[in-house]
RNA sequence: GCCCCGUUCGUCUAGUGGUCCAGGACGUCGGAUUCUCAUUCCGAAAAUCAGGGGUUCAACUCCCCUACGGGGUACCA
């Protein structure tokens, strides 16, 4: 087979948004496993809906996610000569034909239809008229009135469509722009796309455009459709059911790649693997087991996944994309602090990157605040020789690795006679103004002898002011 | 209405006629490790394979019907 080449074309009316996210990713992920090519193209020939505020929002979302396009983006708006090259070309074979019908009589002929229990399609008036182009004509196709259009699914296997339940539908609006159908079979024509990934919501539509693949006398694609995604009340994703952009996922913390992982493994499969990595996807990903069922977008498993990226990720990568983050919680300068040691603690213990930055504040604050419950708990008379031992011992060493300050807490549990866990919790509240922490050598390596001693004595006269 | 697609634990899925009284993951619930929280590790509950008919020695797997869900039926994409 010739090089595989294959598109995303949304229609800029909107942010990039899970599902399309998904479509994207098994075009890009099928051209980049088998050194195909991947075109991006914008679809707005609907120039009511068409914003470029929303071809922003995609094109960020999908350079986010990692997906780059060797062609485009192409825009159809810009592309108007073509297809009115391609309208003339079905004209003059005569596959189409021009048509006056006004919309108030399609409506009147759809009512007809319907009420005697027929298919609301076009009745073909216009189809033997011979019209000349005018002000008020359309461009139908002269669709084929009998017989059968096989759709060869990838996915889905093969589909059958009865001719008669299709009509002569537009190609050409009286505007003279094209209709989606017609637009779409055009570009991909020019493109050399031969590979078609998307929703099965355009599985219906497939019989359509094949017949114009036909009209104009070319090779078909391959299709394949693949399910969509649903909101967990099962029906189609929208905005009621609450964050589906892509780029919301990237403000709240995720990780592209695990939005990845979720989104590809949501409708494929690789026998039991869960975690992917992006070039384990570009290797593995095939068109064979894709599911044929839609599945329902479900965030606590992205969430776990995304856990489970953060974990994998180097500390380095993960310090990049988390600086923004401590930015906009208030840590003005990550500087004094060995930031990817910081990672290191919180690494198993992040959900997100904003989790993540949430509880890494203790490190760069000033002044610890204490939470209530845990000074009331921990920051009492009881606890006061621990936490005064424990700040002699530290000033009396190095403290230059955890190990050294491992030995200064031996030593006050030597001393005291206490348990560890007696005495830890109270210095991680002194440390941390929580409950919960990394662990409590780590925190006092990473934070250095000098903060931990100035907070070991903030703790203390916090206490003897009590 | 008509046409098309789909239906395995709550969710994502494995399963392509016998190895399935159905496996994995998320979530849930136990337990172990532990300085807290996590992590990690063990374990449990959870699917009459939508329902009903066939075909077959044998069906989650093939065929038909029904139900339910989704999509299409536009001078939207």
């Amino acid at each position: 087979m010739d090089q595989i080449i294959t598109r995303f074309p949304p229609s800029p009316s909107g942010y990039l948004h899970i599902g399309g996210a998904r479509t994207a990713l098994f075009n890009w992920l099928y051209a980049r496993g088998n050194s195909g090519k991947f075109i991006f193209r914008i679809e707005d020939t609907d120039f009511e809906r068409s914003t470029q505020a929303s071809v922003d929002a995609i094109i960020e979302a999908l350079e986010w996610l990692g997906i780059d396009w060797d062609e485009g983006p192409y825009f159809q708006s810009q592309r108007l000569g073509l297809y009115q090259e391609y309208v003339q070309k079905l004209i003059d074979n005569g596959h189409a034909y021009y048509c006056n019908c006004s919309k108030e009589r399609l409506d009147i002929v759809r009512k007809e239809a319907t009420s005697q229990g027929k298919n609301p399609k076009y009745d073909g008036k216009c189809r033997n008229l011979g019209l000349k182009k005018s002000d008020d004509t359309a461009v139908r196709i002269a669709a084929p009135l009998t017989g059968v259009t096989v759709v060869d699914d990838l996915v889905k296997g093969s589909v059958v469509f009865q001719n008669l339940e299709l009509d002569d539908f537009i190609i050409q609006r009286t505007n003279r722009t094209p209709t989606y159908n017609f637009a779409v079979v055009v570009d991909d024509i020019a493109m050399n796309v031969n590979t078609i990934i998307r929703g099965d919501d355009h599985l219906s539509n497939t019989p359509k455009q094949i017949i114009l693949y036909r009209a104009f006398g070319s090779p078909l694609p391959k299709f394949g459709h693949v399910p969509m995604v649903l909101g967990p009340d099962k029906t189609r994703l929208s905005k009621r059911h609450g964050a589906m952009s892509v780029t919301a996922y990237r403000d709240m913390g995720y990780l592209a790649d695990a939005l990845i992982n979720y989104l590809v493994r949501l409708g494929w499969s690789h026998g039991d693997q869960e975690f992917f990595t992006r070039k384990d996807l570009i290797q593995k990903f095939n068109l064979e087991n894709i599911g044929k069922s839609a599945g329902i977008f479900n965030p606590e498993k992205l969430t776990a996944l995304n856990a489970e990226h953060i974990k994998a990720s180097q500390s380095k990568d993960i310090a990049k994309k988390l600086i923004p983050f401590l930015k906009e919680n208030g840590v003005i300068s990550n500087e004094g602090l060995y930031i990817e040691k910081v990672i290191e603690t919180l690494k198993p213990r992040s959900k997100t990157l904003k989790d993540m930055s949430n509880q890494a504040l203790f490190y760069y604050t000033e002044d610890v605040t204490y939470d209530i419950e845990a000074a009331k708990k921990f920051l009492d008379s009881s606890s006061l020789t621990a936490i005064d031992l424990l700040t002699q011992e530290i000033e009396n060493r190095e403290c230059s690795s955890e190990k050294d300050v491992e030995d200064a807490f031996k030593s006050v549990v030597d001393k005291t006679g206490l348990k560890l866990s007696k005495i830890a919790q109270p210095i991680r509240v002194a440390l941390t103004g929580k409950t919960a922490s990394p662990g409590i050598f780590e925190i006092i390596d990473i934070l250095g002898k000098e903060k931990v001693i100035c907070r070991l004595k903030n703790a203390i006269s916090f206490i003897k002011q009590k």
